[in-house]
DNA sequence: TAAAAATACTCCATAGGTATTTTAT
DNA sequence: ATAAAATACCTATGGAGTATTTTTA
């Protein structure tokens, strides 16, 4: 039992398109024929479905002669185009379609790098056998024009009209500890009894960076100062900290992911967690995407995805 | 036995670009699926199919989450764009399958409306009922959109960017004679030949104007001052003053196409026609062409072809 | 008369549906 | 366990070819 094609007027061959505007390039059915590798009779009657289609007669036509109608100048028009720029779609993911090889480089931050590229790239590198990575690691701005490099994985956003920011995901800070040190030291049920714990904090410019709490209601962001006994300015070292049980870590979600799952790691004060902040893939503006750049990029859409 | 399908890349399927841009608008399938009234696997064929058919991978899938490659991310924005102006296109057809009614205002040259407008014009206007012709002919110029007219008919040039000229045609002047009165005369075979005839002449603002005759070579034009017994301002006149076999006169092949047919005229001098002249249509720029002009159009076109 | 478009008729490839399997959450 | 995509299988439809007719230049 059939269910019967609703008739919501859409296109269905571009077959007929194409064989009017060739009709109308040759000026006759039998050239446009044979231009297309079909007889007469399918141009006749694909023109012929194309008019009934569209309820407009597009050619005045005899047997001899074939003219073009005010609907038809108008419809070809648009056709010519719309073709064309079809054609243009392919062509686009025809450059793409051949594998990638050569050196591909990426920038990373340090966190990123480490804790969530590194452990995946055997698999990118497994699929892509033509491409060697050079990946440097690096927490501060920079030029991927000047230097070179093909992509960057960056945290919050970026302005500049010579590169894409494509957006992978957000992730925002929250904190957590070990579960021995929770055992040892009680759960912090607000912000403020964070003030009785050993926080651990990150050194940005040298400095014990804030942790900006934001509660899940409409309250203004608690600013609180971490005071403990450990801070670091490398984010995998002040996680192995928190693994270790030395005290509480504000980190972001992604760096925390798989200890969160394992149990390694749980979440404290999970009502108030850090401003969400997006994750970007930077990269050149550019007419072509190098497939090297295009493969990762839909690698790496995958790793911060959820 | 079947031409088997030569390999030149045409898309053969609007239905599948269709379903791939919904695919992606809904972020699955199923949706997809619904919103074009079929089912989830015909959807997951189409894309399928188009996948191949571009030789790239449009979705990065599995059974649960649907991601858009890079390549799919291009190809995506293309069609968005293609699928709207075909919409568009159909839509402007759509606007002009309404049957012309109402008041058509033309305005032809005197010659063009009289001796090939007029005699055509009851089959126009059996062939819409709804329509009733206003027709004026005038031989100056004339501001169609200050002055109401739908459209002008008129040869040579004409600029002015309210309008639009269509082109309907070329012609040219020629002389011809009635071959009575070549009987009489003789027949001349050089443009020199002509001072020693009847040749009568068109007044232009009082003037007469001069026949300017190009021979077929790349010789300049000669410029002729007919001298005879019989002038008018009135083509028509001076067309029927020819038949009569009152002399040689120099007129627009569309004015004598149906003498010369016919016998009642003769060409004389063949080898030295006039400058080609264009006529045009000419009608106000708009975006919709109203429909009483869109068909009238289409018939006057085929007053003037070939 | 010749050449081009339309059409009658037949056939097959394709696209779609249904039912089922696979797979990821 | 559930829901979504893929797939196997079947069927029907539509589009293509061939042959023929019609029409006009």
């Amino acid at each position: 039992m059939n269910i019967i094609c609703a008739g919501h007027a859409s296109m269905h061959s571009l077959s007929n398109i194409e064989a009017f505007v060739r009709a109308v390039e040759h000026g006759d059915f039998t050239r446009a024929a044979r231009k297309l590798q079909v007889t007469a009779s399918a141009v006749s009657r694909r023109i012929a479905r194309l008019e009934d289609e569209l309820g407009v007669v597009l050619f005045q036509r005899t047997t001899r002669t074939l003219r073009l109608t005010e609907d038809g100048r108008a419809f070809y028009e648009r056709c010519q185009r719309i073709l064309g720029e079809l054609q243009d779609a392919k062509e686009s993911l025809s450059h793409a379609r051949h594998r990638p090889v050569g050196v591909l480089r990426v920038d990373a931050t340090q966190v990123m790098g480490q804790l969530v590229l590194m452990p995946a790239l055997p698999r990118f590198l497994a699929a892509h056998p033509g491409l060697e990575v050079q990946l440097t690691l690096r927490d501060h701005v920079v030029d991927p024009v000047a230097e070179g490099v093909d992509v960057l994985l960056r945290l919050g956003a970026m302005q500049d009209s010579r590169l894409v920011a494509r957006k992978l995901g957000v992730t925002r800070l929250m904190a957590c500890a070990a579960p021995a040190y929770l055992r040892r030291h009680g759960r912090p049920a607000t912000p403020e009894d964070l003030s009785r714990h050993n926080c651990l904090g990150f050194l940005r410019d040298g400095a014990l960076a804030p942790w900006v709490m934001q509660s899940r209601g409409t309250e203004a962001p608690v600013h609180f100062e971490p005071r403990g006994t450990f801070h670091t300015n490398h984010g995998a070292t002040l996680l192995d900290a928190a693994v270790l049980g030395v005290g509480i870590t504000w980190l972001f979600d992604f760096m925390v992911a798989r200890h969160l799952e394992s149990g390694a790691l749980v979440p404290v004060l999970e009502e108030h967690l850090g401003e969400e902040c997006a994750i970007h893939a930077v990269y050149p503006r550019g007419k072509h995407l190098p497939s090297r750049v295009r493969v990762f990029l839909d690698f790496v859409v995958t790793l911060f995805a959820r």
